[in-house]
DNA sequence: TTTCTCGCACTATTTGAAGTTACATGAAAC
DNA sequence: GTTTCATGTAACTTCAAATAGTGCGAGAAA
């Protein structure tokens, strides 16, 4: 089964706008996320929605972080993108009228729900400004001369 | 993103299995999980190599279950069937150059391995003849005399 | 008024699971 | 022994969902 890399992309997207003070285009970012333009806005219209994020218009445009980092947790990013399914697994049937595969469902069910509270929980504690700031000790621990390094791809 | 229903579909296969005593054919129950015969033999391949399950060939052949339902757990049928990805979501890229996607990886990766774990470990503590206990338990909530319902699905 | 940028609807492509066919193998019935 | 029933497995074919891409409109600055 496929994964979806939806959250890890809009993170990933947004602590490259972090770093930056000037507004990113979707043309920048896509070529940061290899991906296209239009992905980007794809992505980051949920966000913007949400308040965590603005866009411009026009020369000088582009994207900009609207809230502080310390204020916007990996839940928050999640939610804004929809709330995706996290599990991979499901049921075959959701409202069977097979007596096993109900009992089968239920077993099934009460795991993921744990699973998946847990998982939310963990997305709650965790701030884009923790992520920032374990991003800045990787580019420490590089390199002594962090500001000549790039952190940007390719 | 779709989700996998090979888990529960393998569930639902056994615990029918485990209601007949006669050995039941792909064909069989191919029409209990409204699919087809070759369905049946791929799912339940995994199973009869981990010694879960055995197939005979011939007349009167078919598939039986091998083992006491107490000494089977969901774990050990997630095992079986290849223990495919439990969480729906994964990183973008596995191993970056970029420190950014670096730091985000390895937050969601702390947060999944926990999940995964419990997850895993709620699947131990569920035995096939648990599942079964609470068919036998749906069929007398359903019918004061269960021998004359029907389990079987249509 | 030209250029740059996002917004959005629409189309195209890719991907992976599920379904299907076909045929070989083995076991019991007759 | 030959027929029938059943699994084993390797293709091949759909089919649906996710993702990528195109085209054009709208708004803002140069």
């Amino acid at each position: 089964m496929k994964r979806d890399s939806r959250l890890s992309g809009v993170l990933h997207v947004l602590l490259h706008m972090a770093e930056h003070r000037a507004p990113m285009t979707s043309e920048q970012l896509a070529k940061a996320m290899q991906t296209h333009p239009v992905v980007i806005r794809r992505i980051l219209g949920g966000l913007r929605d949400g308040g965590f994020v603005h866009s411009e218009k026009g020369h000088g445009g582009g994207w900009t972080i609207a809230r502080d980092l310390t204020a916007i947790t990996m839940r928050d990013v999640y939610d804004a993108i929809g709330r995706p399914s996290l599990m991979a697994m499901g049921n075959r049937t959701e409202a069977p009228g097979c007596l096993v595969e109900q009992a089968v469902n239920a077993a099934l069910d009460t795991s993921f729900q744990e699973a998946e509270a847990l998982l939310l929980a963990r997305f709650g504690d965790v701030t884009l400004a923790q992520l920032a700031a374990d991003f800045h000790a990787r580019m420490a621990a590089r390199s002594l001369s962090p500001t000549t390094q790039e952190h940007i791809h390719g």
